[in-house]
DNA sequence: AATATCCTGTAACAATTTCTACAAACGCCG
DNA sequence: CGGCGTTTGTAGAAATTGTTACAGGATATT
């Protein structure tokens, strides 16, 4: 219910009837979704190259009572966008507050909120599109700490559609995979720090054969990032000598998601008859 | 340059260093990505029921001049936040909030709550004892599905101590590891829905020559729950085809973050081994 | 139990903000 | 060009905000 206008949309609405100078504010606002209406009357009429009362104006037209009564509204929509997803990842269960569990929640809680923050849902898209088609050939490469995640995409993939490969994880048997690499390939990389040499080496080849990458990384950025055509970069750090990868499965989880569900009519055939081969073999093997 | 420090971290990194009220104050800005330090410090100072001179203390604890100046800072730090993933976001928001990483995003913390909700704790530390034995050997196994968890974890474990084994994900050369086993030995099985026959019966057979079973499962629970020692349930329904074992893959972190400072004293020499060991191969191999 | 230290809030003060009243500037039409 | 309505800015009053000084209260220490 009284889900009062957005500003941004009230903005837009009344855009005809507002003068000039008015509509110079109007632009500053939207410019940057409106956090600059959240200074002082009097730097936001600076910004906008207006005076003061201009904005007061401004405000009353939008219905608003004042100035203040505006930013209220600004802010509390702001912080309607900024709610973090994962927010409310209850840490303390009072009985073991500092238990290693307790302190690991709060972390991933906070690894999986940033990792969000900074990826590009536009981006996330654009390679679910990428990987759903079947004309190209993917090649999933792990280190040696994410080849458990490279093996879980390669995993789902694998079911979903045809032409998916997982690398050796010996470098000495890469060249005969990068022969095979041409411009319909795609090499999806995992590599976070102590990044590897060989990974990079492999990638700049790859790359050279004409293969697209796609890198998921940690905050820092392997070097790889040069070589890649889309980089997803996700928070590791917790409380442990290691780093956590679960912000990175977090993002392979949701592309298999949406990549099922792209090709959830091709898949659908793939599926039934692995079953079919699944439930054969298992006679066979007379269980 | 002058990258200036998040005022989040700056939050969390002098968090030891604060008050009582001085952290609840923390606490409320730190909720909702600091928009509540956007109002009148008046305001902020009767949310997080402090007073103000208080919330101008924590102010220039964190090295800015006074609350306008933190104002300032937290302000930027929206701004930038809002503008890169956002700018898309704008032009599509009711969409955004339907996209798949949403709808994940919700789930997945769902999980990870009703996961811990169920966590017991002693069972954990029982766990993280006894996989810190290192008299113990370790076999990992997993499914179709989890093979990659148990992949991750041995990854993990062997690094951390001796005597751990990831089993193959072919059965015909099961026998060969169930000889190995006895009093001495335990087995880290995964088994989610669909649960595989296969690993039943060689729980079963493994149980008969000794081994302890640790079972990482589903809310509904695998069949080798009878023949398992301890038993981790996770969450793992997420709006996909697929499960997912991220809540699994959470405890398996906690767990080797707990098993690595337990075992500390001992892994640090391994460690320092096997580093050695990389690096020499790496130059073995010219690169 | 007494003392010292640190934490916290009250209250008065200073600075800044928002707002109002008024007048200058602009554009439009006869 | 002069009259008229509208738009815009200036300046100061009113309100609110941010800040400082100080004292009561809590906590730890001897």
């Amino acid at each position: 219910m009284g889900s009062k206008p957005l500003v941004r949309d009230l903005l837009k609405e009344k855009q005809a009837e507002l003068t000039a100078s008015e509509r110079r504010l109007s632009a500053v606002l939207l410019e940057d979704s409106m956090v600059t209406g959240l200074q002082s009357i009097t730097r936001l009429a600076e910004v906008a190259e207006v005076s003061t009362p201009t904005v007061i104006r401004l405000a009353r037209k939008l219905g608003f009572d004042g100035y203040p009564d505006l930013q209220d509204a600004i802010r509390v929509e702001l912080a309607e966008r900024m709610k973090r997803p994962l927010a409310k990842l209850e840490a303390a269960r009072d009985d073991a507050r500092d238990h290693i569990v307790s302190r690991f929640v709060e972390a991933v809680s906070e690894n999986i909120n940033r990792t969000l923050d900074r990826l590009d849902l536009a981006r996330f898209d654009t390679v679910a599109e990428l990987l759903s088609d079947p004309a190209r050939r993917l090649h999933l490469l792990g280190g040696r700490i994410t080849r458990s995640n490279a093996h879980y995409f390669f995993n789902h993939l694998q079911i979903i559609r045809p032409h998916v490969l997982l690398m050796d994880s010996s470098p000495s048997v890469w060249p005969q995979s990068l022969l095979d690499m041409d411009d319909r390939s795609v090499l999806i990389v995992f590599d976070i720090r102590r990044y590897e040499r060989e990974l990079e080496k492999l990638a700049r080849l790859a790359v050279g054969q004409g293969a697209e990458i796609v890198l998921f990384t940690d905050a820092w950025g392997s070097p790889i990032e040069k070589y890649a055509a889309h980089t997803f970069r996700a928070m590791v750090e917790v409380p442990s000598s290691w780093d956590s990868t679960l912000a990175i499965n977090f993002v392979v989880e949701a592309l298999v998601a949406d990549i099922q569900s792209r090709s959830s009519g091709q898949s659908a055939d793939r599926i039934a008859a692995l079953e079919n081969m699944l439930g054969a073999s298992r006679i066979f093997r007379g269980n």
